[in-house]
DNA sequence: CGTATTATTGACTCCATTCAAAGATAGTGG
DNA sequence: CCACTATCTTTGAATGGAGTCAATAATACG
C-alpha cells in the first residue's frame, strides 16, 4: 500500500460522532489518531478476542457487526450483545487484564484498536480523552442495566425492543432504519433474548401477520416502526 | 467534633482492599484521602442519589447497605443490585452527568464521596488512580454481564446464587459468611431476581426443609454452603 | 392493642418451553 | 447445474415452571 493512499485515521472517520472521537475537539482527535491503530479485516466466525485472552486494548468496530459471547461453566454460550460500527468493546478486560468474553465477527468486519500501553499514556497526558473513555464505559454500564430491566418483560416486548433498538442504532450510523440484514440465526436471537428459537420464529410470524415487519431470510424490513415501538413502550 | 478525633480517611480504613484504595500504594492512598470526603450518615429509605440528579461524583458505601433502583417508563421499580460496604456506585452518572438510577439506604448507612471536580484533577495528575478507577468500572461491567447470564437460569438457582453471592461478599468484608441480615422484603428479593414474592417464599421454605438455610425474619443463616453453591454450580 | 404491612400457603392459569416432525435454505462436490 | 447433505426454520401438540389470585397467618409498628 502506497503512502499516498488515504490513511484510516479518526480524523477522516465517518463514525466520529459515535466512536473514540466522540465529544473531542479536532486537536484531541488528532491526538488519539496517533495511537489508535486500524487493524486488518476479519470474516464471519473470526474472533476479535477470546474469553481469557490477555487484555490488548479497547477495540472499536469500523465496519460490519459482531457478537459478544460469554461461555458459562457448563459450556453454554450466551450472546450478551450485538456490536455495530462505532461501538467500543473490551472494557470488561480492564479489571484483571484478561478479556472476560469473546467477540466474534458476524460478517466481514474491520476494527480499530486503542492499545493497552497507549491507555496508560493517555491517563498520564490526555485528561479530556480519559474522561471521554470513562463516558464510554459509563454508557455500557447503563446499557447493560437497561437490558436487565428489559429482560423482565414478556417475550413479545423483548423481541420488539430488540428490533427497534437495532433500527435506532443503524439510523445513528447513517444506515437505513427500516431495512437491515441481521446475521443471526433464530437460535442466536433467542439465545440473546433468552427465548427458545421456536418462540422467536412464532413471534416474527405474528409481527409479519400484523404487517409490522417483513422477514426475508436474514433481511428484516420494519414496516411500522411506531407500532413496533408501542409494543414495549405502551404496554401497561 | 474536635480536631483530635480520628479522622475518617482512606489511610486508616478497613475496606482498603476493596474500596477506592484497592491496588494503590501507601502514597497513592494518601493522595486520594485528600480528595475523598466522608459524608454524613443516612437512614433506611434515604437516598444517596436519585435517578436524574446531577452527577456529584463516585460514592462508596462505608457501612450499612443500599439498593440500586431503576424506575422504568411505567413507573415500576427494579432493584438492580444490592450494595455492601466498600462497593462503589455512581459510574452510571458519568455518561451524561446525571445519575441514571437511585441509590437507597436499606439500613443506617455511611458513605464516602469522590467529588466530580476531583475526578478531573485525578485524570490530570494521578494516572495510577485513574487506572484503578477504570478497573472498578470494568468490574461493574463484568458483574452486570454475569447477572445477565445468571438471569437465564431457573428460579431455584437464581435464589441460591443470590444467597451465596451475598455470603461471599460478606466474607471478603470480614463479616460472617454464614449468618447475616438482609434488609429486604420477599417482594424486594423477588423484584431483584425477577421472581414473584410467593416464589421466593416457597423456595426459601424448600431450602429450609432441605436444611440448607434457617430464616428468621430478616436474619438468614446458611447451614450448608457447599450444597447451596452446588445448586447453581452443578446443575446439568 | 389494634392496624398495617409482610409472609405463607393452596388452587388455578398461562406464557413460553420442549418435543417431534416436516419444510426451507444454503453450501458442496460430482 | 443438479443432487445431496447439513443446517436452519416453521409448525403443532403437550408439558411445566413460575405467576396470579385469594385467603389466612405472622410480624412490625404507632
Amino acid at each position: 500500500m502506497s503512502k499516498h493512499d488515504i490513511q484510516v485515521t479518526c480524523n477522516n472517520c465517518s463514525l466520529d460522532k459515535i466512536c473514540f472521537p466522540r465529544g473531542l475537539t479536532r486537536e484531541e482527535i488528532s491526538n488519539i489518531s496517533q495511537v489508535i491503530q486500524a487493524k486488518k479485516t476479519l470474516h464471519r466466525g473470526d474472533c476479535l478476542f477470546r474469553q481469557g485472552d490477555d487484555f490488548r486494548g479497547i477495540l472499536a468496530i469500523k465496519s460490519g457487526s459482531a457478537k459478544l459471547v460469554a461461555v458459562d461453566h457448563h459450556g453454554n454460550e450466551h450472546i450478551l450483545k450485538i456490536l455495530l460500527p462505532g461501538e467500543l468493546l473490551g472494557f470488561d478486560g480492564l479489571y484483571d487484564e484478561t478479556y472476560q468474553y469473546s467477540a466474534i465477527a458476524l460478517e466481514t468486519l474491520s476494527f480499530c484498536e486503542l492499545p493497552a500501553q497507549s491507555m496508560n499514556d493517555l491517563f498520564q497526558n490526555k485528561p479530556a480523552l480519559t474522561r471521554e473513555l470513562f463516558r464510554h464505559g459509563s454508557e455500557q454500564i447503563k446499557k447493560d442495566k437497561d437490558f436487565i430491566v428489559l429482560s423482565k418483560r414478556p417475550a413479545e416486548e423483548r423481541l420488539a425492543h430488540f428490533l427497534i433498538d437495532l433500527s435506532d442504532r443503524m439510523k445513528r450510523r447513517g444506515f437505513s432504519c427500516s431495512e437491515f440484514t441481521l446475521s443471526l440465526t433464530r437460535q442466536e436471537i433467542g439465545n440473546h433474548l433468552n427465548l427458545a428459537m421456536e418462540t422467536v420464529s412464532r413471534l416474527l410470524k405474528k409481527f409479519h401477520q400484523q404487517e409490522l415487519i417483513v422477514v426475508n431470510s436474514q433481511c428484516i424490513e420494519l414496516k411500522n416502526i411506531p407500532e413496533l415501538r408501542a409494543i414495549f413502550a405502551h404496554s401497561e
